[in-house]
DNA sequence: ACCTGAACACCGTTCAAGT
DNA sequence: ACCTGAACACCGTTCAAGT
């Protein structure tokens, strides 16, 4: 016993992701993913517990994709950032972006995202309900968004029209937060 | 020649459907949705070009589901009532709803429920660029709250409280329409 | 401990043949 | 015109066996 071991988690996952962004979904079988690691199908279930399991590593690890914006700068400033590293991210991996809206936010990486956005509201001085209902607001619009652009519902828009689109999308989701400020007593 | 057709394209897709919605999307194969006929897998070839074009018009069969408001009630009507009939197919197909999303929005069905929006927009007095732009807006907020919720990124919350995120999405939208017509020149 | 060979049940799709 | 039988290449997954 004791056997190096030619590949791990890390390896499977990005064999994946890889395949997955050059020859799409569809092309991300068990035995594409071996071949790209020189391994043989079964080898894999020594890492992943099956190919749910392995969507769900891609999945994630996407996430972990997210730049996380400066925590220096400005609050609103920081949403936005956060906005638009997530639409980078969907851009650069369109055919895995939609799975994000089919799994559970309660994986590390996406509370890691959803972390930013609390810490944000808070400072804008929201209350904790208004916190939290915002938060699934701002995210489900955003990805709502990013996974549209990236599934190609929008197939037939211009770059310079979706970038338009996305700025509008910002400001009103600013909008929003504005009014909910407007609304809260605050302590002076 | 002249053998009578024991099942046609509508058959096919409603029996796709069926299965989706209670064994999910992984069950329909083309062998389980023959079976449900009564049929031959190969039968199936006839009605469907390949399981890409039977998935497309299941996600067609869903997009017609959708009641359309009665064009009698104000704009601002039509557009929540739009939006919740849009919820409520989600939730009643739970599994293919997230398709929805990664389809072209250029079939009759897709264009059916959009002109719909136009309508309301362009009677809100909005000019034609503003209309197809907060269209777009309109659409992915409210399919990727839908999507989120159908596809089980939600999955930990109760539907009171989904039901009061919904409820708060309708009142952003509306906020924006509102800003939208208050920034437009109106003739008197 | 890690990987492989062989095997199983199932998948989408084709093509020539039946009625 | 519509459906079927037989066949093909490919899937995910298991289990015992090799090193």
């Amino acid at each position: 016993m004791g056997r190096p071991a030619q590949i791990d988690r890390a390896a499977v996952l990005a064999a994946s992701l890889q395949l997955a962004d050059e020859q799409g979904l569809v092309a991300v079988t068990m035995q594409a993913v071996a071949d790209r690691l020189g391994v043989t199908p079964m080898a894999l279930y020594r890492h992943v517990a099956n190919k749910a399991d392995l969507l769900d590593g891609v999945v994630e690890s996407i996430l972990l994709e997210v730049p996380l914006p400066d925590p220096a700068a400005p609050w609103a400033d920081r949403l936005t950032a956060l906005s638009r590293g997530t639409r980078l991210a969907a851009l650069r991996h369109p055919e895995v972006f939609p799975l994000l809206l089919q799994r559970a936010a309660a994986t590390p990486g996406a509370r890691r995202v959803r972390d930013v956005v609390y810490q944000a509201l808070r400072e804008a001085g929201l209350a904790e309900d208004d916190v939290v209902q915002l938060e699934r607001l701002l995210a489900t619009a955003t990805l709502g968004f990013a996974a549209s652009e990236a599934g190609g519902r929008f197939a037939a828009h211009s770059t310079e029209q979706l970038n338009a689109d996305f700025e509008r999308l910002q400001t009103m989701l600013a909008t929003t937060i504005l009014q909910a400020m407007e609304a809260t007593p605050h302590v002076p």
